[in-house]
RNA sequence: UGGGGAGUCGCCAAGUUGGUUAAGGCACCGGAUUUUGAUUCCGGCAUUCGAAGGUUCGAAUCCUUCUUCCCCAGCCA
């Protein structure tokens, strides 16, 4: 696992309007009064307490039940950074009320992504990490609670009764025959289903609400449901267990959260969420003002899917390697790719929040991605599609250094040796034999500058029986180097890489491309007919000797190509292999080949 | 169809209680600089805010009607 980073600075926002709703409480002063006894508790305890130090609390409450996507960073990001920017605090709160679908492998790598992205949900002296499962006690105490004063009651339908009983968007619900149970009769039953007494699905404890509410979610919404699964945390402890609407607006409260910030779909399920604290409230068990929840538009984002289902398809049918492969929206795969936690967060502030739904064009995180590539990764040369270049009028046998800097723009980064000689590699599109109009690299008879070398005129090429170029020749201007007075005297227009053909390591490259070929995969039909075929590319590429001491995870501009990463996963000492995760902005549009 | 939301430039998105010529980013198009056809830099890019009416000296912002799109009927979250 990472280690903690300390909260990034804020990079810039523009406003929006959960900034706008957190500004107005914070003039108002709505939170000010609540207390704090440094952990989560019910109002009794908490009632104890100093002042609360955060401003405000905020909490990214993931299921641990499968790896964090690019959507989760935009969230992590609004809830991490709106914490920061207010003078309040995160909570790393896991939402595991679901025993059969979550692991601890899940949680391990929550942590470890939020992390990444550069986030830390420690503040004012405490480790702000919780689980809902903390709070299975008092989950279980408030129900037994709702139970006494006639608000929930344990139905015995079965699950086809219960969904047959709870009508549909034009006809209202029918009261459960079971409804009427005494408080009593309610509680010895609850009890007996926390003992274990009855079978999975046998009963379940609704809250008494509305059958006839035209929110279907306040027709007496199942609370807890008997299910004998071990789980992570608790292992065996419990046979009952809480459901999402009942656990997280309590989980909520407990944590003194202020502003609770999810998506769209849960719009629907914002009164339950103010029915059940505001109950608990009203009998003095939560502290209040009561937390709000506001929500936003998820992320979607052109040429990637981010459900969940289709993710698990992609790994199970093994159209990728892994939940990591390079080429998933996972933040484990962006990882892997060279994708930058600033990266992300940049991509955050730019795409804002707000509540209309939205399709984010995907060149707009590429844009992030090489925005701050630019100003980290030191630039080196690779010759990704090799042709040899013979330079007949260079000493055969010989060989010189080049002097290369780490940065164009950042001469305080130094520069380096690159060694030269008579014979190297160049890009095969570097040469035309019949150039097309506008290009202006090799083609007989046009000099070209070796980047950081010498000019050389072009003499010619040699070619196979099939008639395919297998080399270039030309002469070089011994007196042209860059760097020495000579090199002045001679303007060209083009400037090609190289790299000395018996100097060059011979690396491993991934050149990743999407994923899917269509901006919206799976809109006319079966997402996976939508997959790229050539989303990547593994080819033997000759790069500058250096290369090969780059240690994992370490990240390069290959000039006149992208940004690379040495891959964390593959790499062996002295021995990295190379990803690409995302490619140079190329305004010139070579002809059709 | 009942309920809940949303419609500002190709894609996002500011615009808060009505008041000069409707921010900014991405994309795109020019041009300058450049030993990366990169970066950087300058310039262009909505007489118009889903539509139609209305109120007003004045509306993206107020009212009315219409329209399009999204979400909801798990003992998932």
């Amino acid at each position: 696992m990472s280690a903690a980073p300390k909260a990034p600075e804020n990079e810039g926002h523009v406003h929006n309007f959960i900034r706008h709703r957190i500004e107005d409480d914070q003039a108002s002063g709505k939170y000010t009064r609540r207390t704090w006894i440094g952990k989560p508790g019910p109002a009794q305890l908490q009632a104890d307490g100093p002042q609360d130090p955060a401003k405000l609390r905020t909490r990214f409450p993931p299921e641990p039940n499968g790896y964090l996507h690019f959507g989760h960073a935009k969230s992590i990001c609004l809830n991490f950074g709106v914490a920061r920017d207010f003078g309040g605090v995160c909570h790393m709160r896991f939402d595991d009320t679901n025993p059969e679908k979550e692991e601890q492998e899940y949680v391990d790598s929550i942590l470890d992504a939020v992390h990444w992205l550069g986030f830390g949900w420690e503040a004012f002296g405490a480790d702000h990490l919780y689980y809902a499962s903390d709070y299975f006690d008092l989950l279980y105490k408030f129900a037994e609670l709702f139970i006494e004063k006639g608000l929930a009651y344990v139905d015995s339908q079965t699950a086809e009764e219960l969904k047959a009983s709870r009508g549909s968007f034009t006809e209202v619900g029918k009261e459960s025959p079971y409804r009427s149970r005494t408080p009593a009769e309610n509680l010895a039953l609850f009890r007996e289903m926390r003992d274990g007494k009855h079978a999975d699905g046998a009963h379940v404890l609704r809250l008494k609400i509305d059958m006839a509410s035209p929110n279907i979610n306040l027709r007496d919404p199942a609370i807890y449901r008997i299910r004998r699964a071990e789980h992570h945390r608790t292992g065996n402890k419990w046979c009952v267990y809480p459901l999402y609407d009942y656990t997280h607006c309590i989980s909520d409260a407990l944590e003194n959260i202020t502003h609770s910030l999810c998506t769209l779909e849960f719009e629907d399920h914002r009164p339950l969420y103010e029915w059940v604290i505001g109950k608990l409230a009203e009998l003095g068990q939560l502290q209040v003002p009561l937390p709000q929840q506001i929500e936003f538009a998820r992320l979607n984002l052109t040429y990637v899917v981010l459900s969940k289902r289709k993710l698990i398809q992609l790994v199970q049918e093994k159209h990728v390697s892994g939940w990591d492969d390079p080429r998933m929206p996972t933040l484990v795969g962006a990882r892997r790719r060279g994708y930058t936690a600033a990266g992300f967060r940049l991509f955050a502030e730019r795409i804002g929040v707000a509540k209309a739904d939205s399709l984010i064009e995907y060149s707009t995180l590429e844009e992030c991605m090489r925005e701050d590539l630019n100003e980290t990764a030191p630039r080196r040369v690779a010759v990704l599609d090799p042709l040899k270049l013979i330079i007949d009028n260079y000493p055969k046998g010989q060989s010189e250094e080049s002097r290369m800097p780490n940065h164009p723009q950042k001469p305080e980064w130094g520069e380096r040796t690159v060694p030269f000689s008579g014979e190297l590699w160049i890009e095969r599109e570097d040469f035309m034999e019949v150039p097309s109009k506008g290009y202006f690299r090799l083609f007989p008879g046009n000099k070209v500058r070796l980047r950081h070398g010498f000019v050389v005129e072009c003499a010619g090429c040699d070619k196979d029986a099939d008639g395919k170029v297998t080399a270039v020749h030309c002469n070089y201007f011994s007196d042209s180097k860059s760097g020495t007075d000579g090199s002045n005297n001679y303007k060209v227009k083009g400037n090609i890489h190289w790299v000395s053909a018996q100097h060059a390591y011979a690396a491993e490259v991934r050149q990743y491309d999407r994923l899917f070929k269509v901006p919206n995969p799976g809109a006319e039909h079966d997402f996976l007919e939508d997959i790229n075929p050539d989303s990547v590319k593994v080819i033997t590429a000759y790069v500058e000797p250096a290369l090969k001491q780059a240690k994992p995870e370490e990240m390069f501009q290959f000039e006149r190509h992208g940004y690379f990463i040495a891959d964390r996963v593959d790499s062996t000492p002295g021995a990295p292999k190379f990803n690409r995760a995302v490619s140079l902005k190329d305004s010139w549009a070579p002809p059709k080949k």
